[in-house]
DNA sequence: AAAACACAAGCAAACGTTTGCATTTATAAT
DNA sequence: ATTATAAATGCAAACGTTTGCTTGTGTTTT
């Protein structure tokens, strides 16, 4: 015997008014008496009334929805973006649909597919390690879904973007340890398929051939992002003897491995090889040596990727252009990168 | 001059077939001849079809969306929960609509009430740090939306319920201390409000009681949980030459703050005094001396919940009884526990 | 006192699906 | 040839809102 939840039909119904009338009501319509909606109000607070959300949006034709994919949830970085979009989207009055790809194309397209039915106002996205063609991404374009891409994000395609000048960051790193005093800097880099990787690694780059260095041959190793791949990676440099005296890595898990590496081999940090790393894990501050690494400030992308959304959303206006909002991630300097001399 | 996007209507009259047909040949009902129905979805593909799913939402009464509700997003606990609940969510075909309550009461009940108008099929939930009142939560089972519970638990609710045990973990915790000789062990302890600091302090206490010792009064200090208050604690402990043997701390943030202190003031850890966390966050295995703590299994926590919610969905029966599943964490031996003799 | 005007409320259509039932057509059973 | 049966399709209502338009009152203006 369970009363099935009341709508706006069973109020007016109740009330002897129409339907009409009790929806404009329960919206503070100014067409309606303050009676009338005094009457409607309270009795909708008594057979705990709560508006059809779906009813709503396919009248509306919008369902005050935000659609978010990311490679991994729980990941540092993209929680941290995913908390900064939330506290802004819901204060706004939006929900928050959320999908992750695994960093599977596969995944990532279906997701769009998921949210492009649940017609999802806006959609943003950090694309997966694999997303190589961007088909779905420019499904979302064409249907005039607004897409704001972070973080990684696929150059070509004509989004708002949010990203972190990755390049500048990099070229800071390699100065900061070239002041430091180091001579003989190794990049590790990530998958170079990721924008951001790409980007650092030209960064170093170009701060190696711009530095007074007499030997300015880059060091590069590729496609090392977990600790242990690192410390294989360290191990294999000192049996060889190809020890550089700094690295300087895309990612501070990688940082990690080098470091327990060098530490594992008696190795001293920073005396006789500096470490800077990348994203301010939280585990960065907390070992010994700190490490030092670049704060992305992620949860302000996450915040200023809705707030671009939002205005995107609400002043809709014909041919926009698509704006990229750079954040310059800080350098934090901590002992792993600072010689004692 | 934007195309708006295509319905069934659409396609039914360029088809020149009814409505129900081409909803029936789209779900591949077995009234409709193959002929028709590969007719229709070529042509839904053509033009770019996508089903309205707000549409179908409201007709069918259901949305096949489930709503989370956490304190906060970025928290690596949460952050794992809710990877698990998206991984199992997503295979069985729902989306997942998330909110944070940012331990804020207020927060928790507007996130509710945002779940219920969306007529989510179901909530997974996490309450804040303020949520002594259920209210909302008794709102959200009248209406028949299953509920389950997370980790933070109203044990008053008759909810399902995925939780550890914290009294068991907490019991072996010290009781490990014991065992490696420890023999003054204090309790570093949250805020009481919340039930797993309160199931965590009675497992201590417990411990303590059936232990051998001479001495069997606890030591506990409540409401710590950030590294900097137990900083401060294990600072004026020192100075008040209170030190105890040995902390059990019901957060690895606080051991985090222990250990500090500890080190900054020459006491050697695990030596002088020993130290057990709680959570495994990744900080644990990398400082030095890596630090004791319990896995919680929060990923696997996020996938259980997901999957009862999908079972109380799916088998939809009457009287259900609720049901609690609790995990055991797992106590993982690291250096800062063990004394060496 | 008639015309003009607010104001409050009602009517009905629409959003895009799904689905029970009715109808048509082709096929099988008598 | 007639009827019963099955197969394929069409019709129309329903889900719970929102909103332009119409209608009915009572108040103001001339």
């Amino acid at each position: 015997m369970k009363k099935k939840a009341s709508t706006i039909k069973d109020i007016a119904q109740a009330l002897n008014l129409n339907i009409s009338t009790v929806s404009r009501a329960l919206n503070n319509s100014r067409k309606i008496s303050d009676e009338t909606k005094k009457l409607v109000q309270d009795y909708a607070e008594k057979v705990n009334y709560r508006p059809n959300a779906i009813a709503s949006s396919l009248r509306m034709g919008r369902g005050n929805t935000i659609g978010l994919v990311v490679p991994r949830i729980n990941r540092q970085f993209f929680s941290n973006l995913i908390y900064g979009v939330e506290e802004v989207l819901n204060s706004a009055g939006y929900n928050l649909l959320i999908c992750q790809s695994n960093e599977l194309l596969e995944n990532e397209k279906q997701a769009i597919n998921t949210l492009i039915n649940a017609r999802v106002d806006g959609i943003i996205i950090s694309i997966s390690k694999q997303t190589a063609s961007y088909k779905h991404l420019e499904t979302v374009i064409n249907r005039d879904i607004p897409l704001i891409q972070t973080d990684r994000v696929a150059d070509l395609l004509p989004t708002n973007k949010i990203v972190n000048n990755n390049f500048k960051a990099s070229y800071i790193a390699v100065q900061h340890l070239l002041d430091s005093g180091y001579k003989r800097i190794a990049h590790i880099s990530g998958p170079l398929a990721i924008n951001i990787y790409k980007e650092r690694l030209n960064g170093y780059t170009k701060a190696i051939e711009d530095s007074r260095l007499s030997d300015k041959s880059p060091i590069i190793f590729e496609n090392i992002i977990t600790d242990s791949e690192a410390y294989k990676l360290a191990t294999g440099l000192i049996s060889d003897k190809k020890m550089p005296d700094a690295f300087f890595a895309a990612s501070d898990f990688a940082a990690l491995g080098i470091l327990k590496a060098l530490k594992d081999n008696n190795i001293r940090v920073p005396d006789d090889v500096g470490i800077v790393g990348f994203a301010n894990e939280p585990f960065t501050e907390i070992i010994s040596p700190a490490l030092t690494s670049f704060d992305q400030y992620s949860i302000e992308m996450g915040r200023e990727a809705a707030r671009i959304l939002l205005d995107e959303l609400e002043n809709k206006q014909e041919n926009r252009v698509p704006k990229q909002i750079t954040i310059d991630p800080r350098l934090i300097v901590r002992e792993s990168s600072i010689r004692r001399l």
